[in-house]
DNA sequence: TCTTAAATTGGAAGCGCTTCCATATTGACT
DNA sequence: AGTCAATATGGAAGCGCTTCCAATTTAAGA
């Protein structure tokens, strides 16, 4: 907290120069300075000032990522993943919550700029149209966790919800389900979930399934894909298939059955989205859809680690993948329904 | 990005000292002068570089918070609930994650104090004589969400976990439930899961109930909890009654109890320990204890404003108790065993 | 009306660093 | 030896802000 650059110099008898340059690994240091340099260094227990570095250098080797809550396990392992990256550059992430509401990302971004970060990480590629202006103005390298967005601001980092909800779709009629409904998100709403829906949607025209009216909007919670699974039990036309938007939904709906005697899959079919944890321990284990988003949180740190590089690669987009999962909670393949085992899939592969 | 100050003073024809005082709400600014500069100060659109700021006031806004992982529930809802408090006045947090290594613990508090944060936020009580020498040396405010320890470095925002282990116990010995083992984690040793173990013994030995030999230890994961019931029902004397650590835990015992066909609470009872949203979902729904994590962060920010604000009351520990919840995981009383439902049970209050 | 204190204001001096420029030194070729 | 480019180095000039001090103005008493 109180020696600087000033007493290392002195008493290393060298300019204050000599030791800025030793410290960010200049090339121009010869080797008997550098060594002098950095004993001081260690002799005083010398620590830098990163925030007057920030005011010198004018970059400050922070990055602003703006996600949804903190305590969602999907943007937390993104966050995980990109951390980790940028940790391995000195860089540190500041994270703010915008609780799915693009107004208030707007604050945190307009909040953020004063701190000025080296660069951007927003969830998803639905912002204000002042959000947008602002992070254009600053001209700092961005890059949006979402769909593959054709409009992005600068890089995208994500997969095809659109295209991963169609292939479930078109995989579980494959083995035999045949009435389906979806549930999907009443509040918050987002691209994602957006897009999720649309390729659902998508693949009941192509199978010519008529499901257009089966579109449920509970809260995505435990709660509310029990809620669905009690709606979709009282409907004049039983259903075979669940499809949830998301696997918190998806549990929710599998609890309810539990409760309610309804057998999984024969009675009622579930699946969700995201590959929880959890999907995999419950019972039925959950059928759905997988994305690695620790490697994710990690290239959206690489795309940004290039750009602050001054690669720039304008537009970059990058398609993560996901991965069908085929579990206990619907048919699989030549089991008639009793206890099914694993499948393998196809995936849409890493471009 | 590229209006500063300067031309705000320039425009509005006073002095730049007098912008500062301003932006920063100084009482001796008289009213048309005020009026005057903040009317420049939108015209301009000027926005105010904090890194600058922070260089000149040495005082950053921004304060480090460690926890485990950004993942998991119990610390995110702590952090939201720090975040939010502190957003309120302007401060922002810088989230750092250790894995439970008290080393790396270190190496993060190395890190972020080159960033000159103006206090800190840490998990538990246990560190490294040098991350604490560190911190000490600082002399920056610092808040420890944790046990109530004794020795705390500043403050500490928490509750007793001991005593939580031993009321759970005392309470589920009244209901019946006579021959019990823990399961407690066998990697990442915390104090708090320390504390957990602790209590449980303390209220075996009070109770007479010789169960020293009956502590199992599993990775805390749903698979960790399952395994813990695998080798629970092949004890040669059988229990009653697993008390689970985490209810990451319990919840994977459940699941390997409906798989296994055991049936809960009546062949084997299951409690848990943080009431975390599924804990209600899952059935049986789970008996745990419950704390208000996003209260422990708010108080943690208060705690942490009130030391940046001057007000030294040194050593403050704020207990924010918690919770024993009954759920059908384990008999209730006078219910014998079937369905039971909730009963209100004492509380730790808060002081 | 004259003092004196309080309220305002301008402006300079930093905060601790990076970076540019000028200078000094070295070494490789002629 | 002499030349020129490459390599090292010191040091000053900021980066955009806060804050202190001195100066000025205003208000309040006497």
């Amino acid at each position: 907290m109180r020696v600087k650059i000033a007493d290392v110099a002195r008493l290393a008898n060298v300019g204050a120069g000599t030791v800025s340059r030793v410290l960010n690994g200049s090339r121009n240091v010869s080797p008997e300075t550098r060594e002098k340099v950095e004993a001081c260094i260690r002799e005083l227990g010398y620590m830098p000032n990163l925030v007057a570095r920030g005011l010198a250098a004018n970059r400050t080797g922070m990055i602003s990522a703006i996600i949804p809550a903190i305590g969602y396990t999907q943007h937390a392992e993104v966050m995980q993943g990109l951390s980790d990256v940028l940790h391995e550059n000195g860089i540190q992430l500041m994270i703010g919550h915008c609780g799915y509401s693009i107004e208030r990302e707007e604050q945190i971004v307009t909040d953020f700029l004063e701190r000025r970060p080296d660069a951007f990480y927003l969830t998803g590629a639905w912002h204000t149209p002042q959000t947008r202006r602002l992070i254009e103005a600053s001209g700092l390298p961005v890059v949006e966790c979402s769909n593959l967005t054709d409009n992005p601001i600068d890089s995208v980092v994500g997969y095809d919800n659109y295209e991963a909800a169609r292939q479930m779709v078109h995989l579980l009629h494959r083995r035999g389900h045949r009435r389906m409904a979806i549930v999907t998100n009443a509040v918050e709403p987002n691209d994602r979930m957006a897009d999720r829906l649309e390729g659902y949607l998508a693949a009941s025209r192509e199978l010519g399934l008529d499901m257009d009216d089966l579109v449920f909007r509970y809260q995505n919670s435990f709660l509310g894909g029990g809620e669905a699974v009690g709606h979709a039990l009282n409907l004049p036309k039983p259903i075979d298939l669940l499809v949830c938007s998301t696997d918190v939904m998806a549990v929710g709906a599998i609890f309810e059955c539990q409760r309610r005697g309804v057998s999984m899959p024969d009675q009622l079919a579930i699946c969700g989205f995201d590959d929880l944890p959890i999907a995999t321990s419950i019972n039925p284990a959950l059928t759905t859809v997988s994305v690695d988003r620790f490697e994710m949180g990690r290239q959206a740190g690489q795309v940004l680690l290039q750009r602050l590089a001054g690669e720039a690669a304008p537009h970059k987009k990058i398609d993560v993948g996901f991965t069908l999962r085929e579990r206990q909670s619907t048919y699989a393949a030549s089991t008639g329904g009793a206890r099914p085992t694993i499948v393998p899939v196809e995936t849409v592969p890493l471009i």
